[in-house]
DNA sequence: ACCATACCCCTTGCAAGACTATGCATAGCG
DNA sequence: CGCTATGCATAGTCTTGCAAGGGGTATGGT
């Protein structure tokens, strides 16, 4: 996971994959396609972070996955929720807003004259 | 950095801490007490991640530190922020609010029917 | 006098996870 | 036939937060 440039947050790139399937199956590269899409291009997702981050969440059964074609014609690996990743995503995307919050407020708070 | 039990996201220590020290020096203890207070207790400050990441941003010359009495007489070392922190913490507050604000649009994204 | 409770500093060792670099493979198009 | 986009995957490195431990000192209550 990437902003623009350089290494970014972790936890958060299981949080967005969850969250890419919310609504359906997708397979690693239409995750990626997806995220940095929504981001309107600000979050950028690595292959080399993408696929073993889809590996752990597969092995916390958090998702799903098997051997599918594509609409065209490509062999690809797709990725489905479980209810326990469902319930995951619902926790931990609170956990985060209510985190994210918490820093953004810190951030915008008003140096005083100590 | 902890949210109250476990693990949260890496990046966001080095920020809270510099911007602890905007308003003025401050020493560790006191450095993670403001960021507790002001975050309402949602985030926690361990001392094992705080003083490892003091010595980390002051190596980089963000902060600068010292030895001083504190006002109830107690012998403390007191960092402050150098010209290069306060331009880091500029950059980086920019980019984690450019970050946050991408991640919760897409958390906050409504799953459409695919 | 003594003890509990704040206050205050620090290190070692570990684990998680994101990145770089690299490698492979195939469909469609000019 | 080569180029681009699509697709998957791993090994190795690096950063960083955490748990668990180690110090020490001032102050107030009993």
């Amino acid at each position: 996971m990437a902003r623009g440039n350089g290494t970014l947050l972790q936890g958060t790139l299981g949080l967005l994959i969850l969250k890419a399937l919310a609504a359906g199956e997708l397979h690693g590269y239409g995750i990626a396609r997806w995220i940095e899409e929504v981001s309107g291009d600000v979050l950028q997702v690595e292959e080399g972070s993408l696929y073993p981050a889809l590996r752990r969440l597969e092995d916390r059964g958090f998702v799903t996955s098997r051997w599918k074609l594509t609409d065209t014609n490509r062999r690809a690996r797709y990725y489905a929720l479980t209810p326990a990743g469902k319930a995951d995503l619902r926790r931990d995307a609170a956990a985060w807003l209510s985190f994210s919050a918490a820093v953004t407020l810190i951030l915008r708070e008003r140096p005083s004259i100590a």
